[in-house]
DNA sequence: CAATTTTTTTAGACGAACCTAAAAATGGTT
DNA sequence: AACCATTTTTAGGTTCGTCTAAAAAAATTG
């Protein structure tokens, strides 16, 4: 059984091995979990022991089997929440993280195969990320970013990479939506952003916000 | 906000209360925690300069007014995820207490209440407790220990006082359950067992049983 | 390639919540 | 009123997860 602090570090490291695939730095952590790099040395050091992760002085630490698949667990604890407290509770999507940062803890197998079943063993959660089966496996989406799209492309809207309230109010207020199709009509070679049209309507969106929208192209 | 085990503190100091309405010794205390005397004395000095309990050196505790609330809003939360477990998950009423321990401390207001309307704001637990309302309200309903009953009488299980793994097991064994009329046939006076009346079958219990189920009379 | 900057680790401390062992207060009994 | 058993508190120590400040290693750069 692992205690919350370590679950959050395991997560992180999961979540930035995607970026730093050699090796997570204890900078790059620390700055991940909101502390200091002596911090993370001391956790470090003990997920080390528990040989939940590969740690070798000033080489950065990469997820052991075992670390990995408690990581892949506190996710799909995290993401199925999420859709618990969009479909039943009625949040809407950038109200969950907060809460679901909490219940992620919550130790009982029990629980979380049953509210799997209650939920119909949702594949996604409301941000469009995929939620891990109950042996951990799950699938990559192929997606691309909005802006990596040219002029004349479309495709559907299908998981965003930031999920910050702000952003994802922002996307509230367009009414940008996960499902929704949309296509590049103009691009500003200047600064990236570009002109889309989505429910019949066009829009202006920034760079910034092209490169946090995923997009599933047919 | 207050900690996991402040938490913690609180509720059994609640509950203790009802025992011990003067004040709730040290030692009632370290033993519903599990834990020693000495770190019931630490704990109570930090909750004491908290306001949330009254404190004399060698008098015991009364909960304060806000620590009150809080242990109520705690109960409260528990017993809703316990319908949770329940009615939503498929649990069994010897199931829940465990989980509930620790749904009962994530914090979030909107969860709560949003939870509680999901649930169809219910009354009582599964185990028969009465549930607080947002306001921190609740009922006790008017109850009887079955072994307070005599020959003759009758009415109906609303309630356990025990709600231990062991008990609820056994009540299931024999099929008794919330909502079952009963009626005492036999009492012998020797060790108080009783011979009762239940779905037109007889049943013998013993006092211990007796002593733990809760009966309304009409 | 030597110097400087950045990153990482170590050393020492702290608060929360627990422990053991010992001291102090309380309350009951003669 | 004095003694004794029990209860409670104090004193001092432990672990976890954090911190700051300083030292050490690694990376960058003139």
């Amino acid at each position: 059984m692992f205690s919350l602090s370590e679950e959050n570090y395991l997560k992180a490291i999961f979540h930035l091995e995607k970026e730093f695939p050699t090796g997570v730095s204890t900078n790059a952590l620390a700055e991940e979990m909101s502390t200091k790099a002596s911090s993370v040395t001391d956790m470090i050091k003990r997920l080390s022991e528990k040989k939940l992760v590969a740690y070798k002085k000033y080489q950065g630490v990469k997820l052991s089997k075992p670390g990995r698949e408690a990581a892949v667990e506190v996710i799909r604890k995290h993401r199925l929440w999420e859709v618990f407290l969009v479909d039943k509770l009625g949040f809407s999507w950038d109200e969950v993280h907060e809460v679901a940062e909490q219940l992620e803890h919550i130790k009982s197998e029990k629980l979380i195969r049953e509210l799997d079943k209650f939920l119909g063993y949702p594949k996604k959660d409301p941000h469009g990320d995929p939620i891990p089966d109950a042996k951990g496996n799950f699938v990559i989406a192929d997606k691309t970013l909005l802006s990596e799209l040219n002029i004349g492309e479309s495709g559907i809207c299908v998981g965003v990479k930031d999920s910050s309230v702000e952003f994802l109010q922002y996307l509230d207020k367009n009414n940008i939506a996960l499902g929704k199709e949309i296509s590049i009509l103009e691009k500003e070679s200047f600064d990236q952003s570009m002109l889309i049209k989505m429910d019949e309507r066009e829009l202006k969106i920034s760079n910034v916000i092209a490169s946090n929208l995923y997009i599933k192209t047919s």
